[in-house]
DNA sequence: CGGCTGGTGTGAAGCAATTCATAGATATAG
DNA sequence: CTATATCTATGAATTGCTTCACACCAGCCG
């Protein structure tokens, strides 16, 4: 049974659940089951949780569309319960930047509740995805009822931090084929997955994406990917990347070379 | 009376103010008169703070010495009283990358107090500076007892994201001149002085500092900042920026040119 | 005081990565 | 089941910025 669609910005929404195989059990039960599950907001009760997700709703969307817009207002968080998001922003002449990849159990939007100020980036849908939508109304009172979520939150938002103070090194001190081995090594912890040819990363990128993601042409990745695959150090199977070499391409993205080496 | 100097990284700090005006008075009643005009911390009553700062230490910090380094364990916070500081982080081979810049009433080190990690950043003083010391031991109990600073300190965090999601997004979308406008008229709108002669950065950065902070090297700009000198755009004053044209560098700033326009 | 260190100023040479151009392969929509 | 995007592939031309090399200047310190 297909999910009614709704937009996530205008705020009619008219559903209590969706898209998931427990829609006729009680709604609230299905937010407490996932919600218990992510890092957040686990070691709660269903109890404290009601408070949280009164006001909450339940929605999926496609692969590809755009969950929420960089630059508009907005006054929710959403919670991944299902899927994969990409959070990113565009240039005015169409390039796009690629910030980081969230899936279940993670959190975003969370900027705008927090300081009141425009959506920092594009949200948008890789995968088939579910999210439990929480109001800032239910949001912040929240977080000052239940001190030790606030300071999960903390340190979500202080990994986050981390994550793109090394994404402006890396920028900066590293050249391309050192940070095109990082990110694909990063992603392989991520969704990695052992086969007999290598590990093979579950995630459907286009060349482009993995271009966006570490800040060069789709060319360059391009041709660093081909010249990497005829040096047997990583292969495709069906679009996705697999891993053959990870000695040498850990090695790769160590070397932050700006010279007296070269790039092959 | 010059404060006795303390290796902030050693824990035997034996002395509890240091090189201010109060010297002589309650260090408690100190603290409180500065934290009480922080962001933070304001808004809260002497009782409130007195679970925070009672193993609170004072330091002061001489012009370039480095208060705490990167990739180091560290379980304090700093709360600046007086000076500034810069974050950035050495690559191998020498080059940096400034991450910001923070002042009084700021806080910083909090990261890996949150997320037990190693710092995240080399911080240095710019200018000689003042810190009020406030240990992990401290700081999480205060978060859970006032959770309305939790929520402010997120706010802070959730401002520093954005302003380092910004940084990547302009080193991938925007070129040089582009770039070193925005950061110019940035520190002019934290800095800056109007004088006769136009906006006076009253800040001392050599032209290095300014290529760290916009991922450029030193040469270019030098060339950049000499070329605008030329135009009339901006000029110098003792070692500091004069903004002489604030509409043509806005403009500047916000054509973000990738072709089709000469960056003169 | 004279030597050293660190900042500024500027051209020439080099290069990593982009842009451009083009073509085939592969999806996705209608 | 075509048609229209989008992705992959690749070589040639271009370029913005770096690196290098050098000269000059100011402040600091033993």
């Amino acid at each position: 049974m297909q999910a009614k669609h709704v937009d996530i910005e205008k705020p009619d929404w008219n559903f209590k659940s969706g898209g998931i195989a427990l829609n006729r059990q009680d709604p609230d039960l299905i937010k407490f089951a996932f919600l218990s599950n992510t890092a957040l907001f686990g070691q709660l009760t269903i109890n404290d949780l009601d408070g949280l997700t009164r006001f909450a709703k339940f929605k999926s969307i496609r692969t590809g569309k755009v969950i929420l817009h960089k630059a508009t207002p907005g006054n929710h968080v959403c919670v991944i319960t299902r899927g994969e998001v990409k959070l990113s922003a565009m240039s005015t002449d169409g390039k796009e930047i690629i910030f980081g990849i969230l899936g279940a159990g993670e959190i975003f939007g969370e900027l705008s509740i927090l300081d009141g100020r425009y959506r920092s980036a594009t949200v948008t849908a890789i995968e088939p995805t579910e999210l439990i939508i929480i109001t800032q109304r239910d949001f912040i009172p929240f977080l000052k009822r239940y001190p030790e979520v606030a300071i999960r939150l903390l340190t979500t938002l202080a990994t986050r931090l981390r994550l793109t103070d090394e994404m402006c090194e890396d920028i900066f001190f590293r050249n391309l084929p050192s940070r095109l081995a990082k990110r694909i090594l990063a992603l392989a912890e991520r969704y990695g997955q052992q086969t007999t040819a290598g590990i093979r990363i579950n995630l459907r990128l286009s060349q482009r994406d993995l271009g966006n993601m570490v800040g060069v042409s789709r060319e360059s990745i391009n041709k660093q990917l081909r010249g990497w695959e005829d040096r047997n150090l990583i292969g495709l199977d069906q679009g996705c990347i697999v891993i053959k070499n990870t000695t040498e391409l850990k090695y790769l993205s160590k070397h932050n070379p700006d010279r007296h080496c070269h790039t092959l």
